[in-house]
DNA sequence: CATGACAGTGATACTAATACCGGTGCCAGA
DNA sequence: TCTGGCACCGGTATTAGTATCACTGTCATG
């Protein structure tokens, strides 16, 4: 076994990692916003839906820099959702 | 062509990626930084020398974590080291 | 000198991310 | 009604990320 499959909790962080993009999008069209970020709109979509539950780090960037997301703000979003990840512990979420 | 290989403009992104985390690392080790991270030392060792230029997201979020660093931060020192990107260019860089 | 820890490399194996295509469905506007 | 745009899905093809392993080299310490 060389590289591990996600596990169900990377793919819930993955999805609320898209919920929280979804939301930020607003009222804009997947489109629009792929195509400003650079990306292809199937990305997009996927990643909102948590089919992607680990995209790439850019991809990141360069949709949270569209939607004019502070990407600090993103993360404390993400585990305001789960309830409150100690300081440290970050680091191990979803293993 | 379904899926483009990385542009040389993305892996040198991804070098200063890299030297932007080696430098937070200061002198702790990298076995250490990446156990606590909860990812292998070989890929931390190949994101700090650029040979993973887009590294998953939440990888560089712990990565980050453990280091102590923003990641509003880390990627405004990674646009400083090319000289300034105007807003909303983000987006297509490296493309 | 021997040993151990760390950095680094390259190969291998496997899963994941991404783009493109074809199809479906919904809905607003001509 | 027809048409166009958007959302969504499944399949396909390709590259990339990641872990493990087996090495080499360096350096400090016994």
């Amino acid at each position: 076994m060389v590289r591990v499959p996600l596990t169900l909790s990377e793919r819930e962080r993955g999805e609320r990692l898209g919920l929280a993009l979804r939301s930020a999008r607003a009222g804009r069209s997947i489109v629009d916003v792929a195509t400003r970020a650079g990306i292809s709109p199937e990305t997009l979509r996927k990643i909102e839906r948590g089919r992607i539950p680990t995209p790439a780090f850019f991809t990141v960037v360069a949709v949270a820099d569209v939607l004019g997301l502070s990407l600090d703000d993103l993360l404390s979003g993400l585990a305001a959702d789960t309830g409150r990840i100690p300081d440290g512990e970050m680091a191990t979420l979803g293993r």
